[in-house]
DNA sequence: CTTTGAACGGTTTTT
DNA sequence: CCGTTCAAAG
């Protein structure tokens, strides 16, 4: 079912790109326009909306274009410089602050992305400071990337790329990349990978199978989840770092455990304790087994490395002068000791964010980090406010805080609303979801018939993902666009994992857990009863399955030891494997192997062995295709080796295309573009191959490059902060990537240091000079060689997750969870499933505790909702919760936040009951004590006929008692008849959603939707 | 070892 | 309802 949706999601996402291809070149001096626009601003945020509406494309086609104009001088040697004019007082008051601890609290609306980019901007122009002393850190990399399109528009290009801006875990990974070896007892080296969430499930899973062979499959993937969250959550917590070693950290995690099992005076958890610590001992064991870490680690090895390292703490202090952090209130405890760990003696910190925002408490983020530890632990910082809010109506500004208000952990101030009240917000009850899902379609059709918003502007907002479907459905029907966005990513697609993990095998013939996968992946003939023979085999000898299989790579260890380019040469076109030498392996007898699966392996190994070559010595594209080629996986495609099933039939050649597409992802990859400094779309590497400078293509001072730091120079000049100076001379200062980001600043950082921190701070590029300390890196290499880059592009795509889904220029209606809907907004916004159960999902039985907050966490996550939209807003709910077919359904009461909508008075409910009287009673009269007010409020041109019209279309579809409706809207409120006017609108979507809803078939079948999709194409 | 058909079970949010 | 998993046959 995912894979439905997104598929269908990127087949248009992928005719939106090719759109914007088309149009780019076409729209330069359009682009260009808007940017001027963008810079003045109108007002208040106006010019914030156009900039955020430029695509990286557009700014990188702008900044071409413009140039050396582009750069700070003219705008910054202003009186007022232009990146302060748009900005209101409290505004102006975060972003224009002395240098210092400023913590920013900021209600959504209040354009705090805006502060924190004009704060950047003020920290270069006024305070003097280099861009590589700025650390900008987000919780996505697509809010870093926003972040840096704003910045190369306001900054130029050639600066906005010189600042780090990524996520926590995107700095994790580049400080242990280069410094893993400073960290004792860390059990990896630095050529580690990361596994994302899938590998370590699937790590576990193999434990969890090889404790308990005669275990289902089921049981074992479900008790492999589970020990995976049980140890994320002993991770993020935080008491595993200070003994990095498999013992150490289980002994450390059992006391842990224990301690917190004695608290809550609980002894079963007691027993439960030992049995986790153990599995977290044998889970950390095989992590570095296969010199691997997990996503908890980059940030747990981070902080235990500044923590116990002095050196390198203070070297990232001289690099980072100044530290911005935007969702704040996001932070787990882990993510606010390496904030603190970084800034804390005398850093310039910045922290935004709003606790009412934070919505991640599942996966460790604690607001008190920034409601409580923050205040405690930086007493003297600044707090702003910024209660203005530029984006929404005055009555969902109003509304929003009704909702929000009854949560007190924190002591909130209100927001301003800058608009007038605006439309009333529809309350709308229908039958079930599938009606619900017609009425959102329908609806949204004709609002765009209308033209009243484009396309992009309206949103659908669930809270989960399975919910999409059916209005995906009828959206489909009806021709509209969508954009799922945060479906699954490409990079978790089944067949691009698959050609991943050989290429994760490849590299260091080492993971185990990659091996697994795709050992029998098209299909070899070495199925499951051979594999846990060969398991077992290789667990009596005390060694991984790889290293029984290939050895233990074949000169010295797996990783970039062994990739200097001189040894690859020799076997380059060899092809056949010939440079390596395989163990033998025991006889097939001793390992229980039938003959076949024996010769089987064995062309498995040579295969494998071949393909290690040619991944250490072909440009990683080639080698991609190489695994391609020599595994067969293209035809093992489209002979529907992945179709599961019938209803996946059609597939293949979308599944096929797909591997076409990493292909040529691989091809233009630039080690950083996805998880740091440059983005993928703007250098455009021409050969794309091996030999490519483009990863170090800052390193030779391009001209606008020079200019820009000149620039830089000339503000610096007479600033307060004397000490700082940049030798603009012409060593590489962006040498792009694995150290060469850190590394690079030596000019700033040598001069403070004295030689600290560099054992050798006289020679070469920063980059040596920095790694002098830890040991020879092969990562400084000009060009790296081809071992490395599919190292470090196995990683990127781990932690890049893929958030380039319906990115800004794509067209269509937006569809998503509303998690990922922070941070967005749009004109018109529905949010359809607002049954209590499902809007605060709540599920099993929690403890009373535990539910308190759950439900304060999903009061919050509803009201990130309705913050997001600016004009519109409508919410739904369904007499009943239909499961799966239609009408297996319960019924269900409405959103228990709802009361605060309708009591708030701002909101038209609309209702249809068609169910028993008992049921209209009880929705009637219950649910909304104090509702009727809204109606006497529905002000202006409120109107809707949505009530009325909405009836005629219950009428219509035939399927409703119609005298039960008249009879209760009668009765009831005015609501329905007393909003009426403007918004016949509805009334023609509803119209022509009852005459469509009867048409043959109500539901599409994936196919049929598929092959709808495939026609319009 | 792979393929087939039938039964079962399931539903948060993501770096 | 759909997709995954299980068990038996080829």
């Amino acid at each position: 079912m995912h894979s439905l949706i997104a598929r269908n999601g990127r087949s248009l996402h992928k005719l939106g790109q090719n759109l914007v291809r088309h149009l780019a070149a076409a729209n330069r001096a359009h682009a260009f326009s808007r940017v001027a626009a963008a810079s003045e601003g109108h007002g208040g945020n106006g010019g914030s909306v156009a900039a955020a509406a430029l695509t990286r494309r557009e700014a990188s086609t702008v900044a071409a274009a413009v140039g050396g104009a582009t750069s700070p001088s003219a705008a910054s040697l202003a009186a007022k410089p232009a990146h302060l004019r748009q900005l209101s007082e409290e505004q102006l008051k975060a972003a224009a602050a002395p240098l210092g601890t400023i913590r920013v609290v900021a209600g959504p609306g209040s354009g705090k992305t805006r502060v924190l980019t004009a704060r950047i901007a003020q920290l270069i122009h006024t305070h003097g400071a280099h861009p590589w002393q700025i650390l900008a850190i987000t919780f996505t990399n697509k809010a870093a990337d926003e972040m840096k399109e704003r910045l190369a528009i306001m900054l130029g290009e050639e600066v906005a790329k010189k600042l780090f801006a990524g996520t926590f875990h995107g700095l994790c990974y580049r400080i242990l990349k280069s410094h893993i070896r400073d960290l004792e007892h860390a059990g990896r080296d630095s050529s580690f990978t990361v596994y994302d969430q899938d590998m370590t499930l699937r790590l576990l899973a193999n434990e969890v199978k090889r404790q308990n062979p005669d275990w289902k499959a089921k049981d074992v993937n479900q008790e492999a989840s589970r020990l995976q969250g049980a140890i994320s959550s002993a991770k993020n917590s935080m008491l595993t770092w200070h003994a990095p070693t498999p013992l150490g950290v289980e002994r450390c995690v059992l006391e842990h455990l224990q301690r917190q099992a004695a608290a809550e005076d609980n002894p079963l958890k007691a027993v439960e304790a030992g049995v986790l610590a153990e599995w977290f001992g044998m889970y950390e064991a095989a992590l570095r087994a296969n010199n691997a870490v997990d996503f908890d680690d980059l940030l747990g090895l981070s902080v235990a490395l500044l923590a116990s390292n002095e050196a390198v703490r203070q070297r990232y202090h001289r690099r980072f002068r100044h530290v911005l952090v935007d969702e704040f209130q996001d932070t787990n405890a882990t993510q606010y000791e390496l904030v603190k760990l970084l800034a804390m003696p005398r850093a310039d910190l910045f922290v935004v964010g709003d606790p009412d925002q934070s919505i991640y408490g599942w996966r460790g983020a604690d607001m008190t980090n920034m409601t409580e530890a923050f205040v405690k632990d930086f007493p003297e910082a600044q707090v702003c406010d910024l209660q203005d809010n530029y984006r929404s109506s005055a009555r969902i500004v109003a509304t929003a805080q009704s909702v929000i208000a009854p949560n007190d952990e924190w002591q909130r101030k209100g927001m301003n609303p800058m608009h007038p009240a605006g439309d009333l917000i529809q309350v709308i009850e229908l039958d079930d979801s599938q009606q619900e899902a017609r009425y959102v379609a329908a609806e949204i059709a004709a609002t765009l018939q209308r033209g009243e918003h484009p396309e992009e502007q309206v949103a659908v907002l669930f809270r989960t993902h399975a919910q999409s479907r059916l209005v995906e459905q009828e959206l489909f029907r009806r021709g509209v666009r969508y954009v799922l966005v945060g479906g699954l990513p490409f990079w978790r697609r089944a067949e691009v994992q698959d050609v991943m993990a050989y290429l994760r095998l490849a590299v260091g013939l080492r993971d185990n857990i990659a091996l697994s996968r795709i050992i029998n992946t098209p299909r070899r003939g070495i199925g499951d009863s051979s594999l846990i023979k060969l398991q077992a085999a290789a667990a009596e000898r005390g060694l991984t399955l790889c290293s029984l299989l290939f050895g233990d790579g074949f000169s010295g260890e797996g990783g970039q030891g062994s990739d200097e380019g001189s040894d690859g040469r020799e076997g380059a076109e060899g092809g056949g494997g010939r440079g390596m030498q395989l163990p033998p392996l025991p006889d097939r007898k001793e390992l229980g192997l039938p003959a076949k699966a024996a010769t089987a392996l064995e062309a498995f190994r040579q295969l494998m062995a071949e393909l290690h070559v040619a991944v250490r010595t072909q440009p990683l594209h080639k080698a991609l295709k190489h695994i391609v080629d020599r595994t067969g996986y293209e035809k093992y495609l489209l002979d529907g080796g992945l179709t599961t099933s019938a209803s996946k039939q059609g597939d293949e050649a979308e599944r096929v295309d797909r591997i076409w597409q990493l292909l040529g992802a691989a091809a233009d990859y630039s080690p950083g573009a996805m998880s740091g400094a440059v983005s993928l779309d703007e250098d455009y590497p021409e050969g794309g191959g091996s030999g490519s400078t483009d990863n170090v293509g800052g390193s030779p001072d391009s001209d606008s490059d020079r200019e820009a730091r000149l620039a830089l120079r000339v503000t610096l000049i007479g600033t307060d902060d004397g000490d700082v100076e940049f030798s603009i001379g012409g060593s590489s200062e962006y040498s792009d990537f694995s150290d060469g980001d850190f590394g690079g600043t030596k000019d700033a950082e040598t001069e403070r240091a004295g030689g600290e921190g560099g054992a050798a701070g006289a020679g070469g590029t920063g980059a040596e000079a920095e790694e002098g300390g830890g040991g020879r890196g092969a990562d400084t290499l000009p060009s790296m060689p081809p071992l490395q880059r599919a190292q470090n592009f196995l990683d990127e795509v781990a932690l890049y997750s893929g958030a380039d889904e319906g990115g800004a220029a794509t067209p269509g209606v937006r569809l998503m969870t509303m998690h990922a809907a922070k941070g967005l907004e749009f004109e018109l916004v529905y949010i359809p499933g607002c049954n209590d159960g499902l809007m605060p999902l709540l599920r099993g039985e929690p403890g009373a505790v535990d539910l308190v907050k759950h439900v304060a966490e999903e009061r919050r996550l509803f009201y990130v909702s309705l913050t997001r939209a600016k004009q519109r807003l409508r919410i739904l709910h369904t007499a009943v919760t239909s499961l799966y077919g239609a009408h297996s359904g319960r019924e269900s009461d409405p959103c228990r936040f709802l009361v605060e909508v309708v009591e708030g008075g701002h909101a038209a409910v609309l209702q249809r009951m068609q169910g028993s009287p008992e049921a209209r009673d009880r929705s009637s009269s219950g649910r909304y004590p104090a509702s009727s007010s809204s109606s006497s409020k529905s002000g202006s041109r409120s109107g809707s006929s949505g009530g009325g019209s909405w009836q005629r279309s219950a009428a219509g579809s035939g399927s409703s008692s119609s005298s039960g409706s008249t009879k209760n809207a009668g009765r009831r409120r005015p609501a329905p008849s007393g909003s009426s006017s403007g918004n016949s609108s509805s009334g023609s979507a509803a119209g022509s959603d009852a005459s469509s809803s009867r048409g043959p078939s109500t539901q599409l079948s994936s196919a049929e939707m598929r092959h709808r999709r495939g026609g319009r194409r």
